[in-house]
DNA sequence: TTATTATTTAGATAGTTGTCTAAATATCTA
DNA sequence: TAGATATTTAGACAACTATCTAAATAATAA
């Protein structure tokens, strides 16, 4: 949940795209992995980086593992990342 | 100014740090290197990193290099950033 | 139970990056 | 001009990470 944890979690071309992704709808690897050219222990990898982020959430149905945007969390973090960097009080030297 | 650039700027925290510092005032960059425990030629690469992705400017004044957060451009990403990843239309699986 | 499908874990490797020391560049002062 | 101060550049190195192949785990189908 720290700040550090989800800037490393986006600061990866290939996260931010499976997050866009997700964005559209829940989605299991496999349909993710369509959209890549990585292999699936890689897309993996990469997935377990957001999940620890909790950027996204797992469920399992049958045989899949569904990865949906964790809605809460996301919308916090990136309202985090908007405060952090507003200006509010800038001063020249 | 690609966003790639941008988050690859923001994902160390070093650097986050120093745009924390840079909102307070601009600074000369021993003025930022105080806060660091960093060599110098480190605290130089990460200020070229900031620069590389417009996040900050660099002025002389006389033997110094002052440093100030390019307001424009950050707000900008700042709003980027939150646009990316705000939610619009989420459907469950 | 055996085979098939879906995904993750383990271990190795190559590329990237943050850090350092040493040297170079730029400005100011005596 | 010589010396001091401020910062960057160059080059080396260690740590990190994205990727791969091979193997393991889990669920379903035959």
């Amino acid at each position: 949940m720290t700040i550090n944890k989800t800037f490393d979690a986006l600061a990866d071309e290939t996260r931010r795209k499976i997050l866009e992704l997700l964005k559209k709808k829940d989605m299991a690897v496999n349909e993710i992995a369509v959209n890549f050219s990585i292999t699936l222990p890689s897309l993996s990898h990469h997935l377990s980086i957001l999940k620890n982020a909790n950027l996204v959430t797992a469920r399992r149905r049958g045989q899949q593992i569904i990865y949906s945007l964790n809605l809460s969390v996301f919308e916090e973090a990136a309202k985090e990342i908007y405060n952090l960097f507003k200006i509010k009080n800038n001063k020249k030297v």
